[in-house]
DNA sequence: ATGACATCCAAAGGATGA
C-alpha cells in the first residue's frame, strides 16, 4: 500500500493537480487537509473517475479533511475522541468542534488525516487550543494502542509543528517566539512519539521540508518548514519499504503551500510468507 | 513601518493561514 498526505489548500482550487499526482504516482491511499469545502461541494467525481472512493469532512469554508482511497473505506469517524472544539476565546469539550480529523479503516490500516490548529501566536485562544488538542490525540492515541497494541495506526498530516530547529528553515518563524516551534509544541510532537507513534518518513528522508510561505520568495529561497508527518505505531512502521517527499509538487501553475509526503507499506499479514513460492495462483 | 500570497464568502474587505 502506497500511503500519502497532503494539505492541499483548497481542493476545489486544486482538484486536477491532485488527482494527477495521485495517479501518476500510484497513491492507494491519499489524506487530505484543508480541503476548504463542506462534504457536499467536495469534486468527487474526479477522483471515483480515477477509481478512488472518497469520505469527507468539512464544516465550513475553514479546515476540512478528506481521505481518498482505491480500497474500501471503513468504519469513519469524523473526530477523535476527546477532541477539543474552538470558540472565539477559549477551547474545550463545550466549543464546537472544527473539521479537522477524519480516520478510517483502509486496507486493515487505521488512517487519521488531521488538521493541527495553527495557534495563531504565542499566548493566543488558539494557542492552548492546539496544546489541548495534541494533548487529546495523544491520550487517544495511548487508549488505542493500550486495547490494540498491534494494530497498524497512521497518523498523518498537517501538524504545525516543526519538531527540530533543523525543520524549520523560515526566517520569519523565531526559535523560542514564534508558534511551530515553541517548546510546548515540541513537546506535544514528542509525547505523540511517547505514546507510541513513530515519524516513519524521517529515517528515509532525513531533511528537506514540505511547506514554503507564497510570500517573501520562500520556495526559490527554499525556507521552508518540515510539518506534515506521518506517524506509526509498531506495527505500521515494520511494515515500511519506502518513503518520499515530494517537492516538485511546490513548483508549477497554482500549487499548494504543502507537498505530498508519501510511504510504501509492505502489509502482508504474519502468517503470509514471501520465502515460499506462489503454488495457488 | 508594513506588506508581500492565496483561499473562502460574497460582492468589499475580513478571516485565516504559519
Amino acid at each position: 500500500m502506497r500511503l500519502a498526505t497532503w494539505n492541499v489548500n483548497s481542493i476545489r482550487a486544486r482538484v486536477a493537480r491532485t488527482v494527477d499526482f495521485a495517479v501518476r504516482e500510484h497513491i492507494d491511499v491519499l489524506a487530505m487537509q484543508e480541503i476548504k469545502c463542506k462534504p457536499e461541494q467536495f469534486p468527487y467525481e474526479a477522483f471515483e473517475e480515477a477509481g478512488y472512493h472518497v469520505v469527507a469532512h468539512g464544516l465550513s469554508q475553514w479546515n476540512g479533511v478528506a481521505i481518498a482511497s482505491r480500497e474500501p473505506i471503513e468504519d469513519v469517524e469524523t473526530a477523535f475522541p476527546g477532541m477539543p472544539g474552538f470558540a472565539k476565546d477559549h477551547d474545550g469539550p463545550d466549543a464546537p468542534l472544527e473539521a479537522r480529523a477524519i480516520g478510517a479503516t483502509v486496507g486493515g490500516v487505521k488512517v487519521w488525516s488531521l488538521y493541527v490548529p495553527n495557534g495563531r501566536a504565542l499566548g493566543d485562544p488558539h494557542y492552548t487550543y492546539k496544546l489541548h488538542w495534541l494533548e487529546a490525540l495523544a491520550a487517544h492515541t495511548r487508549a488505542t494502542l493500550a486495547a490494540s497494541p498491534d494494530l497498524p495506526l497512521a497518523l498523518v498530516g498537517d501538524f504545525n509543528i516543526a519538531p527540530t530547529p533543523a525543520d524549520n528553515g523560515d526566517p520569519a518563524v523565531v526559535e523560542g517566539f514564534s508558534t511551530h516551534v515553541s517548546p510546548p509544541e515540541r513537546a506535544a510532537f514528542a509525547d505523540l512519539e511517547a505514546a507510541g507513534l513513530a515519524d516513519v518518513v524521517r529515517p528515509l528522508v532525513p531533511a528537506g521540508f514540505t511547506y514554503w510561505d507564497y510570500k517573501r520568495l520562500r520556495f526559490p529561497r527554499n525556507e521552508g518548514m518540515r510539518i506534515d508527518f506521518i506517524l506509526g505505531s509498531r506495527a505500521l512502521a515494520d511494515a515500511v519499504t519506502g518513503a518520499a517527499i515530494h517537492r516538485d509538487e511546490r513548483k508549477g501553475e497554482i500549487p499548494s503551500d504543502h507537498v505530498p509526503v508519501v510511504v510504501d507499506l509492505d502489509l502482508a499479514s504474519p502468517d503470509d510468507d514471501d520465502d515460499v513460492p506462489m503454488i495457488f495462483g
